[in-house]
This record gives structure tokens, sequence and C-alpha cells, in this order.
RNA sequence: GGCUUCAUAGCUCAGUUGGUAGAGCAGAGGACUGAAAAUCCUCGUGUCAGUGGUUCGAUUCCACUUGAAGCCA
């Protein structure tokens, strides 16, 4: 039986994702799902770098725009919805393109990892920060290696996400992150993936990326984040955003706009080569040079789906 | 014009009582399974401004030159 295909786009940030998979998605009859962390989320357009109306040229968006900041969503989540969107992309007789930046999103869907149906408890959660803040760190650390000695052999003693991660998976399931992550792929995949990475040279990519920010505070970033304080009053993860917790230090008084700008350019480059480095590690992925013609590029993509 | 101080990594600076040097930031590489635009790990050779001198040996002391800052005229 042949498995449908899904094409996947990632890249790092500015390094033309969005204008490629519209192109493409005319071409083939496609449509898009962003696997974008922070496109999900609405009232959140310019420092998302979200694709407007007009740019989608009439290209179905999933998974873009749909979730208040001030509410919670995960890979899990993430993982759940987009199957949901392939499948009704399948449905409609159209071909799925996956289209972000969010290795780990990406990758929920390429290895087909399987997540137990659990809520994050959050009580759990503040339990945990505390005893860190109180106690130490290294109290938590220790606690994380007797439950889960060989998860922990990878994780930093100052990695307090990860560490916490082991305790509240355990208490949430009973099972350890190790015995969870094998269980977790199991399941053959259902579709034939096609994934497909955007790189250029590093300098032009951070002139771009430099160039982007500040037509983003031209655009009215500040004003946006404003806004968005003003409309809702908690965050879960939203303000991790890059951009928007720089403009919050700038609107307390923190840093002077200039600091600013420079801030949220530097933090720029520096998550497009994370996301450069996460996108490395599949060997299957077919990188395509972004400085070439989109015309080239798509002619490279469909050679390489047939 | 005179005097004083300074000149060390891309940037800000430390240091060597004379045995060719090290932090922070920037940068580079890496990790990543329920917060991921998050979080974390690793990585420091540079004519010690230039030219001479003293010395076994000078980035360190001395002289001059150049540049910067300050003070006095």
């Amino acid at each position: 039986m042949n498995k449908p295909k899904v094409i996947v786009i990632c890249g790092p940030t500015g390094v033309g994702k969005t204008a490629l998979s519209i192109e493409l998605a005319k071409k083939i009859d496609g449509e898009i799902i962003s696997s974008d962390s922070m496109q999900i989320y609405k009232d959140m357009n310019i420092g998302t770098a979200k694709p407007t109306l007009e740019e989608m040229q009439g290209i179905k968006h999933y998974l873009i725009d749909f979730i208040r900041p001030d509410q919670r969503y995960s890979v899990a989540d993430f993982k759940h919805d987009a199957e949901i969107a392939i499948e009704k992309i399948i449905e409609d007789k159209k071909i799925p393109i996956i289209v972000g930046g969010t290795g780990l999103y990406v990758d929920s869907l390429i290895y087909g990892i399987e997540y137990q149906d659990i809520k994050i408890d959050e009580k759990y959660r503040k339990e945990l920060e505390e005893i860190a803040e109180k106690e130490g760190l290294q109290k938590l650390y220790n606690e994380a290696i007797k439950i889960d000695e060989k998860a922990m052999e990878k994780i930093s003693p100052n990695d307090k996400k990860r560490i916490m991660r082991i305790l509240e998976i355990y208490k949430a399931t009973g099972k350890t992150k190790t015995e969870q992550e094998i269980e977790s792929r199991k399941k053959e995949l259902k579709y034939d993936f096609k994934v497909f990475a955007i790189n250029m040279d590093r300098n032009i990519l951070y002139d771009r990326i430099n160039k982007r920010v500040d037509k983003m505070i031209e655009n009215g970033l500040i004003e946006e984040v404003k806004s968005l304080l003003n409309k809702y009053k908690k965050f879960p993860t939203a303000m991790q955003g890059l951009g928007y917790k720089e403009v919050v230090e700038y609107l307390q008084g923190h840093i002077t706009k200039e600091e600013l700008i420079e801030k949220i350019k530097m933090e720029s480059r520096r998550y497009a080569k994370r996301q450069i480095t996460w996108f490395k590690k599949n060997k299957q992925t077919i990188w395509i040079d972004g400085l070439n013609s989109q015309e080239e590029n798509i002619q490279i993509i469909l050679k390489n789906i047939k």
C-alpha cells in the first residue's frame, strides 16, 4: 500500500519558507499546515512574521492564528491537531505541506511520536518551582536521577526545564521518560514525509534577519505588544516569543529602544543558528539553497517528491 | 605649545614584581520527545600600537614616534 505523501519545508527564520511554500502549494494544489510554535497565537502577527491574507494568495493555512495567547499549547496538541489537518487535506484530494521552523513540532510528525493523553499539572509544576527556588535545583536533579538515571545522563544539572519534566512525566504517567520515549515510537508512520530544509549563506541570512527586525519595529511591533498586554492577563508561553519578551523589557524601561532592536536582532540570529543545528540532525532531509530562484527550488522539490 | 594618563582578542577591560597572556560580552559548534521563538552544554594565539635601546630573555623597564583622553597655557 502506498502511503500518502506529505511535504515538509523547514529551515531557519527569515530564510523564505513562507513565500516558497505558497508558490509550491499553488503549483501542486496543496494546502499548508504551519509548524510554528508562535504563529499559532491570535493577535501576534508582526513579531511572528505571520503571513497575511494577501501573502497566502488564497492558499488555505492550518494551525495559524487560532490559539489565544493566554492559553497553553504544546507539542502534543500540535501533533494531534496537525494530524487531523493532514487527514482533512488528503480527503479533499490535496497535498499537505508542513511549513515551519519549530523543530520539535516537525519531529513530532515526521517521527510519528505518540503522546499519552495527559494534562500538564500546573500545581505540581509550581511545587517543583518552589523546591528549586528554596532548596536548590540540585535537589530536583538528585530526585530525577533516582527516577530515571538513563535519561539524566544527557541532562545538565542546570537544565531546570528538563529536570522538571522528568519528574512531571513520572508523576503524571507513573512511567520514566526513558520508558515513555520507547513507547512513543512504536507505531509505523502513516505518511510518506518528504522533508526539505532551506538554508543560505550565513552572512546573507543574518543580514535578512536584521532587516526584517527593523521592518517589524517600523510596522508597529511595539504597539502590537502593548495591545497584547492590554487584552490578555497571562501568557503561559506566548510571551516567550522572540521580540515579544524584549519589547516588554523595553516598555518596563529596562532597555533603550536601540538596545531593544539590537537585542531582538541578536536573539533572532541565535535562534536561526539553533534551528539550523536542529534540522541538520535529520539525515533524510534534502537541503535547498534559499538564494536560488523560487522556480528552481520548486523544481528541486517536485523532482524529489516523485 | 607644555604636562599627565592611556594604547592587550571583533567590543569592554584584567594581568604579567621581565620568562610571549585571560575574563565578560560578541561569535562558533552542539544537544533537544508534553514550556521549544523555550532551555541547556562546549570552545579563548592575540604582530600585548610602531621603532629602537637595556637584558640571556621585553607585552612588561627606558627613549622616541603615532593615536586617543584630560589638565595647563
